[in-house]
DNA sequence: CTGAAAGCGCTTACAG
DNA sequence: CTGAAAGCGCTTACAG
């Protein structure tokens, strides 16, 4: 085990008191040149790195923030997305020097955030894929903790940075409807207890009803399987399905593929995310590439303002969406 | 912003010193009963949860693990075989009351792991995918601190979690030759420079020996595009080929198929990690199952044991592999 | 048995 | 301008 240097050691070489170095390695120009070349020097022939918990408990900061990830993440989807928001949450964190705690909210802790913040742990959590009126989320801006949310809530006390589920979904749909003359459209929507999974259903209806086109709605829960399942039964012929998110439309897919139907020429398919899967499969699948890793970035930033009392007053960025046009659209 | 909660307005409410509170809530038996019932039920009304800083300090212990996640790990093999990871050690973690902290040792920084280290914002490390000779691995190893390693290593003092690469190597390739009849091989190896990928070479040029099949061997880098460029100009006829990952088993795969190339009637191909990919093309692809999760778990406890002195000679696990015979090998 | 001090490592407000 | 104390919140070794 190697000995941890503290500053009192630093300073007993230069000849120095701790507040010296202190002041010295922060750069404080009440230190002379001299001393602080003489500070510098030792501390670095000693390998002094200052102890996180002595400054965090005198700064009354962590120099930490936390990702919560909800249990609710244990398939590829939460995997690949996780990652993405890991990245730019990580990127930016490293920008101000803070570390990156990951929390998993596990059923029994319940509230793993609150910990998380009232043990000073972290400055401040990303919190994202929340379901709507989750009673934990609501008590967590309602105690005024440094967080911000990734995705849209209805709660206006939140900071929150999503996309515009509505349009991207409407948009997308219309794509089938205006490009390649879809007529018998079905939706496999994402969990209805998650804004995005109720956005995106609402934006395709709005399609849907503009273009006074056929359309059934299927439920789905993000899974692959459940998008399978949901085109066992088609309950109409359907020349068009919107997936709310790719690994959903990967299901549907491979279970019209088995069964010999052509995708895109007899069925077009679209789904949503981007987070990787959707390039795999043959034929590519077209879908709404959502910026998770920038969503994350300029969470991470936002939320860095409001630890620094930068950012006070509730928010919501809308970044926007890219829409990528693949094979299985017939594009 | 909340306010946060100290021992010492819970000492207060109760009419005790904080050391008494301290003693309370973590169950010490020199405080009665009657006290430690008071004392619990003040925290809970007020919301006390200790300062983690206040505690590390104390305690000389971080209270939390890092995931040292190598800068190389931008592409889609990276973000999967990093979430099982991260999974298996936030499981591990939290089951031992500690915060889990991914550190990003981005190139800059160089030896993050050591300053996570020696800032003791964490007791202990999990270090994974790091370079044969890596000298930051090395000086890590030999600095004594608390590092275990996800993967195999030549190092003789480092403790250390993996599989055998070259018998799952062998294996697999002896699985195309004397179930499929293979006698064309082509392996495209991982990165030569870390052990994984050395020692999946050796288990191929094992198997093909053995059994005096023809083999080529063409350099690749995990990720997708360097999989299709292996296969874009083949040095000879081959009906089998041996990936180091999925990620360029699936780019073989790709350019294959659209050459017209019949997998895995004309050539069979298996891979290697079985992350989530090999499912999502078709023809699913063969691959061997590499128990990342598993392997996270065990390197976490394995850490847990070295922070606590309980274990202490330097020491390699090796876990078993299953393999996964799908579609693409003809089974 | 119990009360209260000491001290973990740091930084800044204060005294000189 | 500079030296050195105070104190962040906690836990345990010590004094009584």
């Amino acid at each position: 085990m190697a000995k941890r240097v503290t500053i009192a050691e630093v300073a007993h070489r230069v000849g120095v008191t701790p507040a010296t170095v202190s002041m010295a390695l922060s750069g404080n120009t009440r230190i002379s040149a001299a001393t602080r070349a003489k500070v510098e020097q030792a501390a670095a022939e000693l390998g002094y790195v200052p102890s996180s918990a002595g400054r965090a408990l005198r700064r009354q900061q962590a120099g930490a923030v936390a990702l919560i990830v909800p249990n609710t993440s244990d398939h590829t989807f939460g995997h690949l997305y996780f990652m993405h928001v890991l990245t730019g949450l990580a990127k930016v964190a490293a920008r101000h020097g803070s570390q990156v705690i990951v929390s998993t909210s596990d059923g029994a802790t319940g509230t793993a955030y609150e910990r998380v913040l009232q043990s000073r742990s972290a400055d401040g959590v990303i919190v994202t894929s929340a379901a709507v009126d989750d009673p934990n989320m609501t008590a967590l801006i309602a105690s005024g903790l440094p967080a911000v949310l990734i995705g849209n809530s209805r709660d206006t006390a939140a900071i929150s940075v999503g996309i515009d589920d509505v349009t991207a979904s409407e948009t997308i749909t219309r794509h089938l409807i205006d490009v390649h003359g879809c007529r018998h459209l079905l939706h496999v929507t994402g969990t209805l207890d998650h804004q995005a999974g109720i956005d995106r259903l609402e934006g395709f209806r709005r399609a849907v009803r503009a273009a006074g086109v056929e359309s059934a709605v299927v439920e789905g829960d993000l899974s692959e399987p459940s998008g399978a399942a949901a085109v066992q039964h088609l309950p109409t012929p359907v020349d068009g399905i919107v997936s709310a998110n790719d690994d959903m439309a990967v299901g549907a897919l491979r279970v019209l593929l088995a069964r010999g139907v052509a995708v895109p020429d007899q069925v077009r398919i679209v789904g949503f995310d981007d987070f990787g899967l959707s390039r795999l499969t043959t034929p590519m699948i077209s879908t709404v590439t959502v910026p998770a890793e920038e969503m994350a970035r300029v969470a991470t930033e936002t939320l860095f303002a409001v630890i620094n009392g930068t950012h006070r007053s509730p928010a919501h960025t809308e970044l926007p969406v890219r829409y990528t046009y693949r094979r299985s659209c017939g594009c």
